[in-house]
DNA sequence: ATTACTAAGAAGCGAGTAG
DNA sequence: TCTACTCGCTTCTTAGTAA
């Protein structure tokens, strides 16, 4: 079945009225609901309101018994599949829009630095938060890795300084601020940083990914979970347009 | 953000672009799409396809560079938001439309009848698939539960017979067809089938998952996943309307 | 080529009302 | 009360065309 087909401009209409159905079928059984009370909630009148529920049983999207004054309506697996298959779609879009990273295990190279005195020092001062002594590692697709990149550009990082202590001399090193979040939990949308260091062992897109708390168990997270990598300036664009 | 605010039936036309213009960003790095182009999409004319882009930019929701004869356009992030809140509210309906069961470790009971010699054969030959011997289960919700229960009514369900061997009687035991899937992803919905152990130590609502594979590897599930069992009679209503 | 205006035409909505 | 019909009116779409 192909989600196009399913919404097309001559019922976008039906399919808003059977999302507004599905948000009332929450509290579940089955929806008991009048052409008035059901056009009020599609913002519109009685009329239309009898109207997109009878469109939506004939398109097979609904069932419904009149019985006399109420008519009991219930969704069916058609229904529910059109709800699904729009879900899906929705996922494979958002994909290609945000940019996602998948949780890898990493070489733990981040974590080490993240470790070091006189890095950590700096990151829990210019962070705003104490870093956990560890990174998530996440993949990106290529497409997302690019777009990244050139969206850093655009972004004052956060300096951490270099310092040298008895054994050797280490580098400066770069942060972004992000917001990470599940695609799923809109609730959770921690605050975080993409460490950047420049790597040449990894030609694989990997960046890693500093937060407070440890990101695996925040999130309950395991290999090939998705994140949402938010580089936060408000009014800029998801895909890039240079 | 309030979904219901941002599909409203006064823009959902405009959803629907939004949509539209998404699919084409899979393609990436930003659109380049004329207004025939884009009419011809939304299966409308030249003109609404214009003044669509119109809209959606003037909702903020686009971003566009006309440049003579072509425009460039780019999903900002109030229009990745609008995609990702309608996401994840859809997530929610279907949570509440489907029967979602959540993997939870179990006592594993159910496998241990799987393995018993008398059923599996049985097992094998009724199911139509030679059976993993270990069950996954699942734990639905109160509601989710007595739905399902409701429906099992309806549903003529695998004997598997009893036997006695030397040590003990085994009772027969009562499966139905279902498929499995995450909600994620639609080309994974794999055959399986409940095994209804009537039991007296947990009242918690967990059903067991019989199939082939084994389910925990095959999609790659960790506790607190959550599956959609459906219940493949087609015409009926996924809600129930008694 | 494009985008996008205006005016005519089509589609959809709601008032009135029947069953 | 309900649902759902007809019909007038409003809104949206398209044709024609300008920039």
């Amino acid at each position: 079945m192909n989600t196009s087909e399913n919404i097309s401009p001559e019922n976008y209409a039906n399919w808003f009225a059977l999302y507004k159905l599905c948000q009332l079928a929450k509290e579940r059984k089955y929806i008991e609901i009048s052409s008035v009370e059901f056009g009020e909630i599609l913002g519109l009148s009685q009329q239309t309101g009898s109207r997109r529920i009878n469109d939506l049983e004939q398109l097979g999207w609904i069932k419904r018994k009149i019985d006399g004054k109420s008519q009991k309506i219930s969704i069916t697996k058609e229904g529910a599949t059109i709800m699904l298959s729009i879900y899906r779609e929705l996922r494979n879009l958002l994909e290609s829009i945000l940019i996602i990273g998948e949780v890898t295990e990493g070489i733990h190279e981040g974590g080490y630095y993240v470790s070091i005195r006189g890095y950590f020092q700096q990151f829990k001062e210019r962070l705003g938060f104490e870093p956990y002594k560890g990174t998530l590692n996440l993949r990106l697709s290529d497409t997302d890795n690019e777009i990244l990149r050139e969206k850093l550009k655009n972004i004052t990082p956060i300096i951490i300084e270099g310092f040298k202590d008895l054994n050797r001399e280490y580098g400066p090193v770069k942060c972004y601020d992000v917001y990470i979040s599940r695609m799923d939990d809109e609730k959770n949308k921690h605050k975080a940083a993409i460490l950047d260091i420049q790597r040449t062992h990894h030609k694989e897109n990997i960046i890693e990914i500093l937060a407070k708390p440890y990101l695996r168990d925040y999130f309950n997270l395991k290999d090939g979970d998705k994140l949402i990598i938010d580089i936060s300036k408000d009014k800029q664009s998801v895909s890039s347009l240079s």
